[in-house]
DNA sequence: GACTAACCGAGACGGTACGTCCCGTCTTAAG
DNA sequence: CTTAAGACGGGACGTACCGTCTCGGTTAGTC
């Protein structure tokens, strides 16, 4: 990633924020007319008012300008800590997909999730920055609850973390059923996560 | 799809069967070599011998040329039915995701998801002939475990399949944890879908 | 050069001659407009509505386009005949001076003699196309005159075409002194080519 | 052109000679390399050690400071007066040609010829310095024969340079035949410039 | 001894053009 | 009517340099 507030001072011309901003905010345009696989850097440059030179200068490519972009609307994500996990989990992971769905936000995600199957590197990165983090804030909601006692203490929280997201992404993906609070609840019973109803 | 045994008879020179075939090989052949990504219609054309137009004329794109291949070197899914619930999911699933591990065809697989997220057309085709024909044999196998009693009669069988291959295909595509026997166990255990050892 | 009357016939779409008149018309305008240096293949194609592919499928730069829009506008070199070598001379000379001094040509001209400086593969098409056939009728004219009588059958022809066309380049190239027809019977006259007056 | 021992003093800090020497250095390391189309400021600048704007701070671009280059290596031009005509207009001719073919500057002059066609500006300057002194010389040869009465007092003098540069030129541009003593011989020959042998 | 002005290296910047790849369409002759 | 061949208009790629700019830092003369 290409985060301007790391910028290492030195000799030369420093890095623009303005030209940083401009570029960010052209990706946001263009991927709102056109969607992932029509946005060209070539486009991004002119509606910036920027050279192409610029942009490859700080990105490698298409996918890292769109993640930085992701990255940067994306809102923060909340760590609740109620004490009780089922309302913890219903928290967090509603704003994950809220996250994917508001905003038309979903389509650049998968696209980026496309990407990274042919670009390990990209894939790494896309790893660390987009999916890490939330499985992250989950296993921690986990983790109180098993501390608390509302989860079994022997579960593998990693394998949890494919179990809930893994279905998420799947209907994220394939579009055939909604993604929704109802989904969540679902999912969530099915895991043993929720207490029984009734 | 371009099924050549509905190829209508009529006037003029037949399609050729020859050709269809070079061209489907062609793709196999560069799609090892080169993958998805940098597979170009003017590659297969020149490496099978055959005219752009004879490729546009049969298919609408790349990735319909990709899933009429993918679909030919697809091994034929088992429908196991032994009478036990369990073995058949663990023989199914087994089979599936060895669909993809094998003869590397998951990150063509994968590729074609990407594909379909920004093609609603093909998005659709690769739904029904990639996706559908398996859950529809993996929600056979569930029902019969219900008229055997050996699952729950009021669990959804849809929502089921997407708990399944939710967390199969998030570990095809992110691959940060293996796909194998001991993953799809503690998958089919945590949704109860075999019974509790000990 | 890319002669579109040899074009050799065989499978496949034939070569447009439309297309290769719209840009040669398209190098003409464009040279007139901004001169040689500021000419580029990319205006070439925007200005003759053809994709720069066709342009550089059929030369291997700018030096040749150009080459072949000069030979195309150059006007048909007279080979003059009277039984007069000094008129003779002055006729064909004249009309080689006016191919540079009239329409603009000269700059363009010695644009592709400097291209021919660093470029050996255009320098030896440049030397073919655009001097030997010049120079092939200066030499007949002066064979004639020894034929005659009217010249030492012992000079060395090639020699006398370099002394000839050697100080008019030299004018061309410089600016310095005017490029007419005095200085044509001035140069004439010291290589003794022509009567002495008086 | 930047002299640098023109600089006139004054507050600030003076200008570096060393930097001043590494740049025509490195344009003469880039100039051996790969000539002078593909010599570009920046590469100087790196190969230099150098900022870019120190090279633009002094030279207008890259024709003036190859010339500057040029001037720098160039031998320095004998002016020979022994007595006799022909021998001097041989020396000094000779030393023109030898100032060409040795060392390679050969197509570095060429190619500065080439630029003086399309930048009037340069154009003047490459007159002033690296023509016209040398016109002059030959001129001077040619007016003390006068004097002496080797040469007619009524020979136009500056149409004689344009008569023998010329041709050396033509051979220098078009390298379809040697740039040699004999040639000279041959040219001094034709304008009656040395006494006829036998 | 501080101040000021010009120099210098480094390198980011907006911009133009390059030559290439591939797209999907078209136009031929051959079968 | 299909096919192989391949030319066509077009869009984008990633790179090379252009000439300008903006930093921090240097190196003199002047106050």
């Amino acid at each position: 990633m290409a985060d301007i507030a790391e910028a290492k001072t030195g000799p030369g011309r420093p890095r623009s924020a303005e030209t940083h901003r401009a570029i960010l905010d052209a990706v946001g345009a263009l991927l709102a007319e056109s969607g992932y696989p029509n946005l060209s850097i070539e486009a991004v440059a002119t509606r910036a008012g920027v050279g192409k030179q610029t942009i490859y200068r700080w990105w490698p490519g298409k996918a890292d300008l769109v993640m930085e972009y992701l990255l940067g609307v994306s809102a923060q994500m909340p760590r609740p800590d109620t004490g009780n996990m089922a309302e913890d989990l219903r928290t967090f992971l509603l704003a994950s997909m809220e996250g994917w769905t508001i905003g038309k936000l979903g389509p650049v995600v998968t696209a980026l999730m496309a990407e990274a199957q042919s670009d390990a590197r990209f894939g790494e990165l896309f790893f660390r920055n987009l999916i890490s983090a939330r499985r992250g804030i989950l296993k921690e909601i986990l983790a109180r609850g098993q501390t608390r006692g509302e989860l079994d203490a022997h579960r593998d929280l990693d394998l949890l973390a494919d179990l809930i997201y893994g279905p998420m992404w799947y209907r994220l993906l394939l579009k055939h059923a909604p993604l929704d609070a109802g989904f969540l609840d679902d999912l969530l019973g099915a895991l043993n996560l929720v207490p029984r109803r009734g």
